[in-house]
DNA sequence: TAAGTTTGATAGTATTACTATCAAATAAAT
DNA sequence: ATTTATTTGATAGTAATACTATCAAACTTA
């Protein structure tokens, strides 16, 4: 009797609902573990099967291939972080406040643990830090667009938009400041664990605090608001 | 009797370098088109031997895999870009002015045309565009890195840390503005292209004026400078 | 308890990602 | 001008990948 949050995600992403079976959420379990362990690029369906005791074939009736299977785990995050902003931000008036909340919950999206057991957020973070750009990187991006793979991200943009431009109605670029917020979150997670010298930030372990304030002072500063900056 | 600018790259990029012998340079050349026309994840050595009449056994004495061509191609092009920021600011000392000068540079990369016969330098920014950022989303980021592999990249960022530093010598984030003005020229051009919902600007085959301005907006915004929007 | 659905087991094919070998062509050195 | 070295082409081969197909066993639902 877990509580279960809905996740609801395009029936393109998959042949069979995951979500619907043992076998499909062992999938999901075990492929965020496994991409996690040995990268996109390494991982294969034989692998997967073996590390989960299933067989290729069974993976291949829920999945049409793994880029499938890797847009269904970034579908899933996006949907689970408007999930997340949407109960952190309810009884919130101030669209200010709205934005903050937005930052610092993106930031730690890795922290926080719904009843959903058979994804681990915080690898399925990992996942979208390190792999997450790939999912719209393919020749085939304009065709899957088409087929609403990328509306849960698109929505999520949307929603941010819309309290950019509550707090500065002219502003020229709601939807680029918040897909770049978006992005930069990860991309600068990842250059402070990979490549630190493209970035002014530092993180240790899962403490993404200088994220966070790097993050506020880009978006304030876009906004022409004050930056806390106590820290 | 070309021109011919010196594109120094590291040793290790490669297993002989392409840049010295007639077969080594076609590799470049058809690669970039091949990789433009298939995508990346459809590209092979086999198929770029055919394309260009060799053998993939060739091809594979110049580069060990795919990945490290792509990565070769990156530096390339971060170089390039080095190289054409250089000789645009080259009599600039206001350090708002050289701002200006490196965001036009880098959108408009394409357009330039330096006398490397065997580099189509416009298809090979979409191909930055589209694939560059696998270049160093993979499991070996980290050994690649200690091996130089992206010291391109990060002196470019460098560079432009050291305008933004000049501009606001207090400015928090110098590198972070400076790698994220270069990840949102492609990503934005990207979008604008594919994901039209999630970006505000637009783009009409290779012009990228509104590209240029928005990138101006946000950086100019985050140093306080006041922005033209004259367009 | 019969019918339907899902999974496992196995097999098979085309393509990918290489490595190895050797002869032919080309370039460099004496 | 000819030996020597280097580069390329041609061919072959192997292990892994990315699938598809088939059929029986297990499990669920009616």
């Amino acid at each position: 009797m877990a509580i279960g949050i809905q996740i609801t995600l395009n029936e393109r992403l998959f042949l069979r609902d995951p979500q619907n079976t043992v076998l499909g959420k062992k999938i999901i379990k075990h492929s965020i573990l496994l991409i996690d362990e040995i990268g996109f690029e390494a991982f294969t369906f034989k692998k997967l099967a073996i590390q989960m005791s299933s067989t290729e074939a069974s993976v291949y009736r829920y999945f049409e291939n793994k880029h499938m299977l890797l847009l269904y785990l970034v579908s899933w995050f996006w949907e689970w972080v408007t999930y997340l902003i949407d109960i952190h931000t309810m009884n919130i008036s101030d669209p200010v406040q709205k934005l903050k909340i937005i930052i610092s919950t993106l930031v730690f999206a890795s922290k926080e643990n719904p009843s959903v057991e058979y994804v681990n957020e915080s690898v399925l973070h990992r996942i979208m830090i390190a792999e997450g750009a790939k999912a719209y990187h393919t020749k085939a991006v304009d065709d899957e667009n088409q087929d609403g793979l990328f509306l849960n991200y698109q929505h999520l943009v949307d929603k941010v938009a819309q309290v950019v431009l509550s707090i500065r109605p002219n502003f020229p670029y709601p939807r680029t400041l918040a897909s770049n917020l978006f992005e930069m979150a990860n991309n600068h997670i990842y250059f402070a664990l990979h490549l630190p010298h493209i970035t002014d930030v530092h993180v240790q372990g899962e403490s993404y605090d200088e994220v966070e304030s790097m993050l506020e002072y880009f978006g304030f500063t876009m906004l022409g608001l004050p930056t806390s900056d106590t820290r």
